[in-house]
DNA sequence: CTAGGGTTAG
């Protein structure tokens, strides 16, 4: 596909430097009505033409006003109207007219019309083949519109500085970068390059080809600068990583005089969200309000989003109350803004409770009779996943089929991962076999899902159709196949998908590869070969490798290497309550007290407070919330006794509590002790198979790591009462059938 | 020139 327009077009561009000025239908024909009434007018179209008075002229200069009214209002109905009336007054077939339709339905969004009409075009020139290729690039066909101007140039019309603007466009959406910088040497060639529109086409390319240097330069090179050439020059630093020469490029603009518009301002405060520049943001909606744009609704949506990056949710909360007007936009942004809180919130229970408000805003935004888009479904969809909501994210999927977005790759994609994150790993898969069309993300997504359930096999198959498919993975496809090798032990496929990785795709090996092997050995048993590659990485190993060798280092009993290990992480995470607590337990069981005490001691000095134990179990729409420290979770009698009962009977059956971990750090109050501690998912589990059915599975979303005490009485549960349990907890989903978790039983466990 | 969307190991 990438191939296509390169190859067809080199060398075939036919540009003469003395024919470059567009053609444009004379202005001053747009005074033929006097009262400029666009509704009025049309309507007098419906009248008889005996009606018309004598000698009104049906010709394009009767017309071509007309249609660039409803282009200008994108009034698909009353360009029907006028184009049957067309028909009706036998006008049809006028150049002028015909090319004033091809425009008005490419900007109606109608492009069967458009081309239709555009085919039965006498003759075609360059205005016409420009609004074709136009409408489709609009209409997100961006290579149809490529396709166009093949064709333009195989019938030996010229291109023009609009033709230039539009494929530009193409371009840099499909990031066709070759084909965009063919143009853009013709564009040299042919001395258009400080014009205006093409310099501003050339700005935004090179910026969508993330080669910020070559947009600076095209900019620099224009004449005659206008306001799309500013706020285009200023996007391309915000997207590029410069936010500061973005913000430098402000102020010289304010310093120009020239007169700034919304899309200015939605730019410069989007390059704030980046930076978290809350207090500049103020500052520029301060100035939009002064310049006359207060209760702009573009602007507002973005200051209001500014707010949710910047983490101040009451007063993003406040301006969106206070709006008069939202759209779906607006909704979206404060789905996506909440949705966000989760990564930055800073633990698990906060995460948690930002994802159901995020929900909440869905709901409200349903009531409010908004429609949801595919910005909305796909964002909910990976709500859903983050909080294992399979009750929600199901009547998602049935909105995606209501509303007929289910065929956009990203909702299909978000679709996949809620079901497969939720532990249903089968409708996961069938979600992805009726996608109709799939990116390298959507093949990574199911390759990492498959690898996640402990599926290896259909992981790595999975990964060779992709190649045969014509996909090419990226560094985060690898993560995924990696891990699959980890998962089965397949340690030669592992070394071979390396090498690939390395000299077929020319990744370079990040951190996440190295911990995928590491992760790999350490699951063997072959702790020196995990050691030996932490030495190849080139730098320090990161926390995650740390602990996967603590880990590693304390089921082998090689104390020494654990300990070394252990202190590293400890350099890493200073501040980390886990880590302090996977220390001490791996004292404690070497009983090596000295060093307990020391690391009591440390943990004393950073003051931080308890690890915090929550559960959330969903059971339909609602979430159930546990906690060993709260006592107010339902059926608390009922709860406790069951799992008495339970304990009691694995007890029998060979369960055995290693009771080597501790819970909590050393308490320097005293706590009422319990005759039975639970943990937060033992009493989820138990509430929820006393209210739920056999055939329910349990969902749950845990805020620490689950205990291997835990760990292990939930294969128990899973296997005696035959329920499927899913857990996510702070490190990775765990999916009980059968008495066999989906984790392959190596866990780094810590509490 | 146009705010808002899907992938990562433990």
């Amino acid at each position: 596909m990438a191939s296509l327009p390169s190859v067809a077009f080199n060398g075939n561009l036919k540009l003469e430097p003395d024919i470059r000025k567009t053609p444009t239908f004379d202005k001053s024909q747009n005074v033929s009505y006097p009262n400029g009434d666009l509704e009025k007018n049309i309507f007098n179209l419906k009248e008889p033409l005996s009606t018309f008075n004598e000698g009104t002229q049906f010709e394009s200069s009767f017309y071509v006003p007309l249609l660039q009214e409803c282009a200008a209002k994108r009034s698909l109905s009353n360009a029907q109207m006028v184009h049957a009336h067309i028909v009706k007054t036998g006008t049809y077939g006028d150049e002028f007219v015909m090319t004033s339709l091809v425009n008005v339905y490419g900007k109606c969004g109608h492009m069967e019309y458009a081309q239709m009409v555009f085919d039965r075009l006498p003759g075609r020139n360059v205005v016409s083949w420009t609004g074709l290729m136009t409408g489709y690039v609009h209409n997100s066909q961006p290579e149809a519109g490529i396709r166009v101007f093949i064709q333009m140039l195989e019938v030996g019309a010229y291109p023009t500085s609009y033709t230039f603007g539009t494929i530009l466009s193409a371009c840099s959406s499909l990031v066709y970068v070759k084909l965009g910088k063919q143009l853009h040497a013709y564009i040299v060639k042919y001395g258009i390059e400080s014009d205006t529109s093409v310099g501003n086409a050339l700005c935004s390319f090179y910026s969508k080809s993330k080669s910020l240097p070559s947009a600076v330069d095209t900019f620099r090179r224009i004449e005659e600068k206008n306001v799309v050439s500013w706020t285009t020059v200023i996007s391309a630093c915000g997207d590029n990583g410069d936010q500061m020469m973005g913000l430098r490029y402000f102020m010289i603009m304010l310093s120009e005089d020239i007169e700034l518009n919304e899309f200015t301002f939605t730019s410069i405060l989007s390059l704030c969200c980046v930076i978290h520049a809350l207090e500049v943001g103020r500052q520029i909606h301060s100035l939009s309000i002064k310049l006359g744009f207060q209760g702009n609704l573009l602007i507002d949506n973005s200051i209001m989003y500014l707010y949710l990056k910047c983490g101040f949710v009451k007063e993003a909360n406040k301006l969106f109350d206070e709006m008069d007007s939202v759209s779906s936009v607006t909704w979206n942004a404060m789905i996506a803004g909440h949705a966000q809180m989760m990564d930055l919130a800073e633990n698990r229970v906060y995460a948690h409770h930002s994802g159901y408000q995020a929900l909440n805003i869905f709901l409200k935004m349903h009531r409010s009779g908004t429609k949801p888009d595919l910005f909305t479904l796909s964002s909910v969809l990976s709500i859903c996943s983050a909080l294992i909501a399979l009750d929600q994210g199901e009547q998602v999927h049935a909105q995606t089929i209501k509303t007929g977005f289910l065929a956009d790759v990203i909702v299909g994609t978000a679709l996949v991962n809620m079901y497969s994150k939720c532990g249903n790993i089968d409708k996961a898969a069938t979600a992805f076999e009726e996608m109709h069309k799939r990116t390298m993300i959507s093949w990574t997504s199911m390759i990492s899902n498959f690898a996640q359930h402990g599926r290896s096999q259909e992981a790595l198959q999975l990964f060779k159709e992709m190649l045969s498919a014509g996909e090419k993975p990226n560094k985060i496809t690898f993560v995924g196949v990696f891990s699959a090798c980890s998962q089965a032990g397949l340690v030669d496929e592992a070394l071979e998908y390396f090498e690939m990785m390395k000299k077929t795709y020319k990744i370079k090996p990040i951190m996440e590869h190295y911990a995928c092997l590491i992760d790999m050995y350490v699951r063997l048993g072959r702790l020196e070969e995990a050691f030996d590659l932490t030495k190849k990485i080139g730098c320090e190993p990161n926390d995650v490798i740390w602990s996967l060798l603590i880990a590693g280092c304390r089921s082998q009993g090689n104390l020494e290497l654990g300990y070394y290990a252990a202190e590293q992480l400890l350099k890493l995470k200073p501040k980390d309550k886990e880590t302090y607590v996977m220390l001490l337990n791996m004292y404690i069981s070497a009983e090596r007290w000295q060093d307990v005490s020391r690391v009591r001691k440390m943990m004393k000095a950073e003051k931080f407070g308890k690890l915090q134990d929550w559960s959330w179990l969903s059971i339909k729409d609602k979430v159930y919330s546990f906690s060993p420290k709260n006592w107010s979770y339902p059926l608390k009698i009922e709860v406790e006794h069951y799992l008495g009962l339970l304990l009691d009977e694995f007890k029998s059956k060979g369960y055995q509590s290693q009771n080597q971990q501790v819970i909590n750090e050393e308490d320097d109050e005293a706590e009422p002790v319990s005759s039975a501690v639970y943990h937060s998912e033992q009493l989820a589990i138990a509430f929820g198979l006393l209210q739920t059915k056999k055939d329910v599975p349990l969902r749950i979303v845990k805020s620490s790591s689950i205990c291997s005490d835990c760990h292990t009485f939930i294969k128990f549960v899973s296997e005696t009462t035959d329920r499927k349990i899913v857990i996510c907890d702070s490190k990775r989903l765990h999916r009980f059938v059968n008495g066999h978790c989906s984790c392959g039983d190596f866990n780094n466990l810590i509490i």
